[in-house]
Parts: C-alpha cells; sequence; structure tokens
DNA sequence: TTTTGAAGTCTCTCC
DNA sequence: GACTTCAAAA
C-alpha cells in the first residue's frame, strides 16, 4: 500500500514545483515548511493530505490544525477535491475547536463534567470580576489590577508559560507587591470555573495537554488516534500548543508544520514566533524545505513588499521572487483627510468595478475594527455591497450576549457568570440582590427548580414570576423529539425585547442583531453545540449598514488585517497608512512590538494579486484632548527605500475635487457636497 | 439598594 | 463617540 508514487500519484502533485513537490511527497517524520507569503502554501499542504490518503493512510487518522476555521473549511474541501469524498474524513480545524471535541469526548475521564460551558473572553473576564470582587477588591482602596487586566494575565500565563511574577514585572511593574493577591483571584477564579463547571478558551488548551501528559492511559488513547498531523500558520501558535503537538506525536513524529516568521502577528495572544525557528531542535531529525516562488503578486509588489521586511529580524531569510512579470508598481496614495481617503478607495473600487473585477476580487483592509466607520458609511450610500471581517462586535454586543445568557442557564444551570447576567436584566435587580440570589442558588446546589422559590425584593416579584414561568416551559421536555432552537430563542424574546427596549434609545439595530441571532439558529437544532460553535466560531460579518446586501454573492470585503491573513485578492487597498494608525500608536511600547506591526503591515501588502493602493490621510480629526486637527505622518514603514518603488498620488483635496478622481462618475460637476455639509453637523 | 445623571476613560488585533 | 465608573437622589 504504501507503495512509492504510483502512477495515480503522478497527476496529483504534477502542478507542483520541485519544492512544493518535495514537501507533499515528503514520507514520514517532522517535516518544516518555511513558505513565504503567496508561495502556495496552502496548496502544498492541501496536496500533502491528498498524498497522504493516496498513499494508503485513512483520512480519519490525518489531523490537519489550522488557524481559522475558514482556513479549515477551505483546505479540507481542497482535499476532497482532489481525493473524493473520503477526503472529507480527514479531522480539522482549530487547536481550540479540536480541543473541545476531544474534551467533549474523553474530558469526563479527567474530571471535567460534560455539559461543560465555554467562557468566551468577555465572561472569561466577568467571572474574573466576581472573584475579584469577592476577594474585597471591589472597593476602591489601593489601586488593584481590573478585572480586564487580570484576566490577559491569567491568560498569558497560561499560553505562554511564563511565571505571573514575570508577567507582571515584564508588563505590569506597578503591580508587582500585588502578586500574591493576584494569584489568591487566579486560584479564586480556577475554583469557580470547576464548582460551575465552566470552561475558558484557554483551558481548552490546557486540559488538552493535561490529558496528554497526566493521564497515562487516556493520554495513549488519545495521541493514537492520528497517524499524521499537519500544522498551518505555525509562527501564531504559542508554548502551551507546542507542548500539546509534543503530545500527540510522542509515538510517531510524523508532524508536518508551515509557517512563515515574517508573517506571525499574533504575539499578543501569546504566540511565540520562536516556535517555528525552534522546530528543528525540538523535533530532532527535521527535514526543512523553504518555499520562495511566489506565484501571486506581480513583480512591482513583490518589490515592495521584499524592501518592507529586508529590515526585520527574521531569521528565515527568503527572497521572493515571481515569474509574473509586468503589472503597475503600487500606489502610494496622499489623501487630504479620511473622508478624501475613502472617496477615493470608492471611486477606485467603482472604476475597477465597471472594468470587470468582480467586488469579491476587491479588499480594504486596516489595522483595526473602528477604522473602516467612514467608509462603511459611503458605502451604504453608494449601494455598494460588502462584508466586514474581523472585530467581532455581534457576539461581544451586550444584547445578544444577554439572549445567550438565558440559553446558558438552561443548559448548564450551574454557569453563574450567565445567571449573574440575566439576574441583573430584571427591573429591581441589581449588583446586590443578583449576588444574593447567587448565594441563595449556591445554598441548594443550583437546584433548576429551587429558583421559583427565590424571594426577590418586590419590585421585581413581577419579572421574577415571568422568569420562572418562561424556563419552566423551556425545560419541559419539547413533545417533538426535538424543539427547534429559534423557538427557544423567540419564546426568550417575547421576555427580552420589552426589556431591551427600555434599555437603549434607539433599539432597532439591536433587535435586528437578535433577528440575526435566530436565523442563525435555525440552522442548528441542538443547544449546546450552538453554543459551543458560536464561542469558537462566532459569525465573521456583523450586520451590514448597507440595507438589501442579504443574499448578495458579489461581494466588496472589508477586513482587519489580522482577519486577511491567508487571503488574496486582486485589488487591495490598505487605508490609514499613517504612524499611530498603523503602526498602532498603543503598539509601540518595545521594539518587539514595533516588530510585529511591521509583520502585519507587511501581512497586509502581500495580499494583492495585482493592484495595491496605500492609502493615507495627512490632516486627522482627533477626538482626543487638544487641537481638533493634527497632522499625520506617513508609516514610519513605508521608508525611502519602500517609497521609491511606488507610484505616488494624491486623491481629492482640492485640487481633483471638481472633476472627481480619475475612474470616477466622470462628467457631472459637482458643487457642493450636500452629503459633506451635513457630516459632521450633529457631531458625529 | 436601585436608578439616574454626570464625569471620566480609552480606544486593537482573536480562539 | 461609546462605554464605565462614580456620586447623589429616589
Amino acid at each position: 500500500m504504501p507503495g512509492n508514487l504510483p502512477e495515480s500519484a503522478a497527476p496529483l502533485t504534477a502542478d507542483l514545483n520541485p519544492e512544493q513537490r518535495a514537501a507533499a511527497e515528503f514520507g514520514d517524520g517532522p517535516l518544516l515548511i518555511v513558505a513565504g507569503a503567496g508561495t502556495g502554501k496552502t496548496r502544498t499542504l492541501v496536496y500533502r493530505v491528498a498524498h497522504l490518503v493516496d498513499r494508503g493512510v485513512r483520512p480519519e487518522r490525518i489531523l490537519l490544525l489550522t488557524f481559522t476555521r475558514r482556513a479549515a473549511r477551505e483546505m479540507l474541501g481542497r482535499v476532497e477535491r482532489l481525493v473524493g469524498s473520503t477526503g472529507s474524513r480527514v479531522h480539522g480545524g482549530t487547536f481550540h475547536a479540536t480541543a473541545h471535541r476531544l474534551l467533549r469526548a474523553y474530558g469526563e475521564r479527567a474530571g471535567i463534567a460534560k455539559n461543560f460551558s465555554i467562557l468566551d473572553q468577555g465572561d472569561a473576564e466577568d467571572l474574573m470580576g466576581i472573584a475579584r470582587s469577592t476577594l474585597g477588591h471591589g472597593e476602591r482602596k489601593s489601586r488593584f489590577p481590573k478585572k480586564e487586566t487580570l484576566q490577559f494575565v491569567y491568560s498569558r500565563h497560561v499560553n505562554t508559560e511564563i511565571p505571573v511574577a514575570d508577567i507582571l514585572r515584564e508588563e505590569l511593574p506597578q503591580f508587582v507587591d500585588d502578586l500574591p493577591d493576584v494569584m489568591k483571584v487566579f486560584e479564586v477564579y480556577t475554583a469557580r470555573k470547576a464548582e460551575r463547571n465552566l470552561v475558558d478558551y484557554d483551558d481548552l488548551l490546557l486540559f488538552w495537554a493535561g490529558m496528554l501528559e497526566q493521564a497515562p492511559e487516556l493520554g495513549e488513547r488519545i495521541s493514537g488516534l492520528y497517524e499524521h498531523i499537519l500544522v498551518d500558520e505555525y509562527q501564531d501558535t504559542n508554548s502551551l500548543q507546542a507542548r500539546v503537538l509534543r503530545g500527540m506525536c510522542r509515538t510517531h513524529r510524523n508532524i508536518t508544520v508551515v509557517g512563515d516568521d515574517a508573517q506571525s502577528i499574533y504575539a499578543f495572544r501569546g504566540a511565540n514566533f520562536k516556535n517555528i525557528l525552534e522546530f528543528p531542535k525540538q523535533f530532532e531529525g527535521t527535514t526543512m524545505v523553504t518555499l520562495e516562488h511566489n506565484y501571486r503578486s506581480t513583480q512591482p509588489i513583490l518589490d515592495v513588499t521584499n524592501a518592507l521586511i529586508a529590515r526585520a529580524r527574521e531569521r528565515f531569510t527568503k527572497t521572493l521572487w515571481t515569474d509574473r512579470r509586468g503589472g503597475e508598481a503600487p500606489m502610494l496614495v496622499t489623501a487630504h483627510d479620511e473622508n478624501d481617503q475613502t472617496r477615493y478607495v470608492v471611486d477606485q473600487i467603482m472604476a475597477l468595478n465597471e472594468q470587470g473585477t468582480p467586488l469579491r476580487e476587491i479588499a480594504v483592509l486596516f489595522r483595526a475594527g473602528y477604522m473602516s466607520a467612514d467608509l462603511e458609511i459611503e458605502l451604504a450610500a453608494r449601494k455598494i455591497p460588502f462584508e466586514k471581517w474581523g472585530g467581532l462586535k455581534f457576539l461581544e454586543a451586550a444584547h445578544v450576549k444577554d439572549v445567550l445568557a438565558f440559553l446558558r442557564v438552561l443548559e448548564n444551570p450551574r454557569d453563574e457568570v450567565s445567571w449573574y447576567r440575566v439576574l441583573r436584566l430584571l427591573p429591581g435587580i441589581g449588583e446586590a440582590t443578583a449576588r444574593s440570589a447567587m448565594t441563595w442558588l449556591t445554598e441548594r446546589a443550583w437546584d433548576p427548580d429551587a429558583f421559583a422559590h427565590w424571594r426577590p425584593p418586590p419590585r421585581a416579584r413581577e419579572a421574577h414570576a415571568e422568569l420562572v414561568t418562561m424556563f419552566a416551559e423551556l425545560r419541559t421536555p419539547p413533545t417533538s423529539r426535538i424543539r427547534a432552537l429559534a423557538v427557544e430563542i423567540a419564546r426568550i424574546r417575547t421576555m427580552y425585547d420589552g426589556i431591551l427596549r427600555e434599555k437603549y434609545d434607539r433599539p432597532e439595530p439591536r433587535l435586528s442583531d437578535l433577528d440575526q441571532l435566530e436565523a442563525i439558529a435555525a440552522g442548528h437544532p441542538e443547544r449546546a453545540a450552538f453554543l459551543a460553535e458560536l464561542a469558537l466560531a462566532p459569525p465573521s460579518s456583523t450586520q451590514d449598514l448597507a440595507e438589501g446586501t442579504t443574499g448578495e454573492d458579489d461581494l466588496l470585503i472589508l477586513s482587519t488585517t489580522h482577519s486577511a491573513k491567508g487571503c488574496e485578492w486582486d485589488a487591495v487597498f490598505l487605508i490609514w497608512a499613517a504612524d499611530g494608525w498603523f503602526p498602532s500608536s498603543r503598539a509601540l511600547r518595545d521594539e518587539d512590538e514595533a516588530e510585529e506591526e511591521r509583520r502585519l503591515m507587511y501581512v497586509a501588502m502581500t495580499r494583492p494579486r495585482k493592484a495595491l493602493h496605500v492609502v493615507f490621510p495627512v490632516n486627522v480629526y482627533s477626538s482626543r484632548w487638544g487641537a481638533d486637527y493634527s497632522m499625520a505622518q506617513l508609516s514610519r514603514f513605508i521608508d525611502v527605500e519602500v517609497r521609491g518603488r511606488m507610484q505616488r498620488r494624491s486623491a481629492g483635496g482640492h485640487a481633483s475635487r471638481p472633476g472627481s478622481t480619475p475612474g470616477g462618475v466622470s462628467g457631472a460637476r459637482q458643487e457642493v457636497d450636500l452629503r459633506e455639509m451635513l457630516r459632521g453637523r450633529f457631531g458625529a
């Protein structure tokens, strides 16, 4: 069976270049593929999986770990197209999703009760807050880290395996003396999670590693599940994930990792690109393959990105090259202000679209989610459909979390975080009352029926009764085998919508978020799976501002640079390329952070196939204290070397306003901009 | 103890 | 400009 390349394998890898083929057809043992941007690393990985299947490895014995769910889906789809339907049996997903699956299957044997709820970051912060105030840090005594800070330190500690004391010393020196108290909070936090059957993101990885390392039999069993493990975006893994991989490979050592140290952009989450540099040391006898032939971009674009990354302190040096001659040099566009930037981008997009580039082949990238606000308004006004990736506001929105809290209480009656949230929604119940109700429930061992006997303060009587009725109704086993989840949400909304209307001045957009939640839920019959999926793979786009964009297929993509990793488009616009925005002023505290910002910009600029426009606004309105307007500088990364390889152009401003920018709607001479006149009038 | 209004804070990236 | 925190009133 494991015969060497029978004729069926020849066509399989025939369209790979020699290096790619070497990687795809590599046999057993550790393999490190260092692949520059656009060198076909996904393709290589896909072909490698296909080759393994072709060679006779059973698909369900292959595990493909990716960074996002989108990547997993895409790669498995491509595997399937290569090897047929058996390809769908390959296991794939993110580290967290895989950990979750294993924990649901084997967790009970390791002391994790089933039906645990997953805490997302916000929930974890809330619970940290509860732990914090339990220990009496609620009052404004001496300064003590906020719940968000505590959660950050905790998570950093778990993921990087750096002692808490060191993290405090390095990152938060003002709290060094609080170490004992901080540890105590973590202790309570951990204990509460256990009591309430809660699992946070970090636990998913930690428990996975724990099962492998601490439980001899279980570890044997789990590490024996797979014969081959392949990991994408290895530069963005952290020490804990590396530990998990070592555990998974302790018997066979068949591990393939792919990555590019020049594209490591998740240090803020504990990722350590030294993982990839040290891979050969961790796995002795590693074979290394380097991919440098870029198939994505034209040479002028590569000239610019090579110059950009040349100054980085990367260790695996690669110089990307292509044989795609021709193409325009990337454009460096100076805009008068944000409005000009927006107008330039929209005009260019419309022109490209008229010339035949579909909208979905165009993307606008930016450093942070909020930077696209002005653009979104303009796109909506011009009826250009778009989808926004990243900045996952949807799940973080208070009203969505509220509705989910009801569901989670139903799912896990011990879910303290969700109980707390639900209770405080009721009129007449605030922090103190909610807390006493929690104590009351704890004393009754979280018996789901006990809540009906709790005596609320008089003002909350009615709401309490309503809630009890609703929970009773929803807990009654439905007559049909499975009650549609969407029906449950609809029932919750009969109670919650009223609360929402009271709470917010403009409830409509929030109500439509809930409609969307209901719609998403309609596709998931099972409550537990739905809640887990929401936590692990949140819907990637928020509700669009533009109306009538639902069901559109040809959408413009707006994305944070982080969410754009691994993707490519014909044309890419990078906006807000101004110092302080990109690099973000908050990410310049030390040289390592600045380096990561450089790599992030490298990721952004290596996305386009044919056209790259880098835009920066000179005059920026800032709502911070001081001057209303200030002058922005071009991003420090676009230095002489980089700039010299770009065409310069200025957008809009006074010079080109009357005739509109090239490519825009020509002929219509514009004397005044009424939209402009209105915008900013009401302080927006 | 909850609610309300006003002052104050801080803007990110994601599983 | 949105969200949190704080102090005073109901």
